[in-house]
DNA sequence: TATGTATGCAAGTACTTACTTACATTCATG
DNA sequence: CATGAATGTAAGTAAGTACTTGCATACATA
């Protein structure tokens, strides 16, 4: 049976994704947990207090779950990794929209390295950075610029598994075409052309 | 010198963008345009009509901004048109950073047809759209995914301009960089490479 | 000059919020 | 059984909120 720190955790969390930070009373807190509202200041001292422990809980679980998700066979062609990036990126904001939705409206009084979404972005960016960086330097892909070629990556995923699902947009292109289309010009960037040496040669 | 209602609209933008809707209370708006709380009340009935109309009129603004500066020769040179649409956002970004923050936290109770975001997005995605199109049927690129290729551009654009400058990320690549290393990944991929026509003649 | 419209001012209402205090109950463990 | 820690119950406090009411004042225009 859940104690009742994770139990009133819990309830802090889906509260936050359903209603915000504002909407999240400690009324409505303590009778989704159920609890007695006294309960939550007993074992948090204030409002403030229970909700950074709730968000760097759940904060640090989706980081370890993250971290775990990409942890991919760096040997496997360029193409698969990059799909398999996708997939598991994808996969992890389906299962925790809520705690993005959370990090996303966390825009305000909350100290820069506190904030969980950067720390989200900076992993998977190095992940991808450091991926490029090794496959240039075995000459699998052209010499370009690895921190930009990451966040090109980075920046379409987020978009199509962010921002479309928390604003609601309608997506113009359906995920997996996305990922298709994308890849198939993207791969084509920063292959080296077969053709480049040939001519060179000639 | 502005009228009464004006200075409201431009109080309540300000504080909206600086502590957000709970923060911006009747009486610190009222303070900030330089009125009595009352008049708020007389002139927009409630504070959600007051916001309501705060947000839409300076969503329409910048709208009819945004579509003013999208409005780029098509026949320059791909990578300058690229470049202009670019460096045209960023600087509505900059200007306007109040409404983007703003956009971006309405992320409850506001109709989905009614959101700033999607309505950005989709003018710019529209005009990307078809301006690959465009220039896939002239020949001057290859037969890639127009709308695809439109969500790349944009969704590094937003994250450079937009998630950056809103989150407080320090950005791992500063942004002329960015630009200039992207496009050069992008325009290979989506041109037609020089030596195929070359090598199937063969 | 007279009248109406826009605004200010002072006070108040009804409600909600985070948080507190004092006391009662449960229940595991010595 | 007795003790103490964890929890519940009931009531209350101080502060802030959106919004209202009644009256005074300025000022443009008929």
């Amino acid at each position: 049976m859940a104690s009742t720190e994770d139990k009133i955790l819990d309830a802090t969390i889906k509260l936050l994704d359903e209603v915000g930070w504002e909407g999240a009373t400690t009324r409505k807190i303590a009778a989704e947990a159920g609890v007695n509202e006294v309960t939550l200041f007993r074992k948090f001292k204030t409002k403030k207090q229970l909700l950074n422990a709730a968000k760097s809980r759940s904060a640090h679980k989706f980081l370890v779950e993250l971290e775990e998700l990409l942890k991919i066979d760096d040997n496997r062609d360029i193409e698969t990794y990059l799909k398999t990036i996708w997939v598991n990126a994808s996969q992890m904001v389906d299962n925790r929209t809520n705690l993005i939705r959370i990090a996303m409206e966390e825009v305000r009084d909350i100290p820069l390295e506190d904030r969980v979404l950067p720390q989200i972005s900076k992993m998977i960016l190095d992940t991808l950075t450091s991926y490029f960086r090794k496959k240039i330097s075995e000459g699998s892909i052209r010499d370009i610029d690895p921190e930009v070629a990451a966040l090109s990556i980075f920046s379409i995923v987020f978009q199509v598994n962010i921002m479309w699902k928390i604003y609601g947009q309608v997506p113009p292109v359906e995920e997996k075409r996305c990922m298709e289309n994308f890849l198939e010009i993207f791969l084509k960037g920063i292959t080296i052309p077969p053709t480049a040496v040939e001519s060179q040669n000639k």
